[in-house]
DNA sequence: TTGTAAGCGTTATCAA
DNA sequence: TTGATAACGCTTACAA
């Protein structure tokens, strides 16, 4: 059932039809109705692909993260596929994984699906070593494309982020304030969001004069157990500290655990912070002071200005959001 | 830059070309090679709609879920997209939301945009209410319809289930053996699955011939603090369980941070189950028993059936996966 | 092995 | 207000 069976049927001509299916102003009244008529006792739907290829779009926007089972991301997709919804778009999900092979592989078929713009959920996703983000540099001179948390300075690419390293530094601040010396810094990846993290932990230090120890500055896998195992570990090689900023609320979770192994008291002897304030933040006990990133508002905003750049307005090439320090029971106040 | 402007610089038909791009084993080498040369030279990409419109499919499953931010939803999607991705099929997101209207319209939507299939994520999806399924029964006439959890009894739908109501009958029977007589349901909507449940909650005490008075099955918001106020609540009520079972681990912390907020010493004085095995389940403390739905499994089994089904072979309408109760620090050995 | 040309189902331009 | 028809870019049956 195509449009010309529609308009035989009709009896007007497949423009006529196609004017009705898209609500022109110039078909009679009559017309629109019988040709409605026609439609509706066919049960019709007209054919997108055929439709895509006249318009060169199928109002879909590629969406790339790394894995949408982690919580960041999960929010982040839910957000940005209701927002694009209400302007219109569909939203085409890829979950890369963390092989940078695979995420070019992805883009590629992005591009060749024809979406009409791509958002990148930066965290996690950008390489730290800049010539591994070229294919992302390549993909924008094709499309639009939004980095959220994420930004690479190239034109064509628009980043809206939190401030991260702001938000590690106040937090790290307000540590120290508290004479907690010995900061253990602890990091999943070398990612770009972790390397600002990481920024704003050793500017606090710098900000009160004070020398970090490189020990204090720790990577382990993204996994409570791991984090945990690598506190206790640590603790055996002798490294002491008095409270734990962690890149993500899992390792936060992980600092918690091995406090509880430890019989360390938190927050009297362990302050912990945890990134992201995800619902584990809620969930562990005591409940998780996190800085809170905002993605909702970062969702919306990354969707108001691609809407903008689709409409060949005038964006800012960087919109920063402030982050917030969510105060709970694993921080003294 | 379209097969045209190719075929003209590499001096060959565009027939030529498209085989090329095909992979097609008719081709000379010494053509493949001059066409890819000039392919990449160019940096031509194909354009998919127009792909898409000769051979009516754009190899897109559409997958339908409330809210992608759910953890359980979060892995699922996550699995899906990976199977799916992996026998060359892209995944179209879709989160609903709870509104019946809002998932009508966007089973609509996904029909017109003509993709392959459309996987259901089924657990807060499907309306207890049959009739209100309907829409999804018409869908499954245009085009094979996955549900993941969930199932309607029509010819054409294929559900890939996991045994709820047997996992909670069993999670029950265990806390009964315990002699915990007062066990608290909680759930938070009247999905098919939080029914599935109620009734495995309800078979457990027929089975020991006990029987359970009404005001043990509780309905709350899916939500920490809802769960919690809402067992304040009930204690102030006078009603006494030993033990809650819940159909989402979310509201499972909820009765944890309760019996905290109590001085209630868990497992001890309550039991607490939770539903999912999500990574909530390890972050709280103690650490939650928790029935695991296998998602992963779950998924792959759907993705497999999906294959199956597009391939014309004959897939049974139902497959059921067992459930395992994990049993971490909330339950007495 | 390669080329020609029809066909996929729309939309848009131009003419009536 | 309506109709005829080219155009969108690819695949494929058939011919060479």
């Amino acid at each position: 059932m195509n449009i010309y069976d529609i308009s035989k049927k009709a009896g007007v001509s497949t423009a006529t039809i196609s004017r009705v299916l898209n609500g022109s102003p110039s078909v009679s009244e009559a017309t629109r109705n019988k040709v409605l008529k026609v439609i509706e006792d066919s049960d019709y739907t007209p054919n997108a692909f055929a439709r895509s290829l006249g318009l060169d779009t199928m109002k879909t926007i590629g969406i790339m993260c790394t894995d949408s089972a982690d919580l960041f991301h999960a929010n982040a997709i839910n957000y940005l596929e209701r927002e694009l919804r209400k302007c219109g778009y569909d939203s085409l999900l890829c979950c890369t994984g963390y092989e940078l092979r695979d995420k070019k592989n992805y883009m590629k078929l992005l591009l060749s699906k024809r979406v009409d713009a791509v958002i990148v959920i930066g965290s996690n996703f950008l390489e730290a070593v800049d010539k591994n983000n070229d294919y992302i540099k390549s993909a924008a001179r094709q499309i639009p494309l939004i980095i959220i948390n994420g930004y690479i300075n190239t034109p064509d690419i628009y980043g809206i982020l939190c401030d991260e390293m702001q938000a590690v530094r106040q937090a790290t601040a307000l540590l120290l304030q508290q004479e907690k010396r010995n900061i253990l810094f602890l990091h999943a990846n070398k990612s770009l969001s972790s390397m600002n993290k990481l920024k704003g932990f050793q500017k606090a230090y710098e900000d009160c004069g004070l020398t970090l120890q490189g020990d204090l500055i720790q990577q382990c896998p993204l996994d409570i157990t791991a984090a945990k195992n690598h506190l206790h570990s640590l603790k055996i090689k002798g490294i002491t500290f008095q409270a734990v900023i962690s890149a993500e609320d899992i390792l936060a979770i992980g600092a918690l655990k091995y406090a509880r192994d430890e019989g360390i008291l938190v927050p009297e002897e362990l302050s912990v912070i945890g990134y992201n304030n995800s619902l584990l933040a809620e969930s562990c006990e005591p409940e998780l002071t996190s800085i809170d990133n905002h993605v909702e508002s970062l969702c919306i905003t990354a969707v108001s200005s691609l809407m903008r750049v689709l409409n060949k307005e005038n964006v800012p090439a960087v919109i920063t959001l402030s982050s917030e320090l969510i105060i709970r029971k694993t921080t003294i106040e």
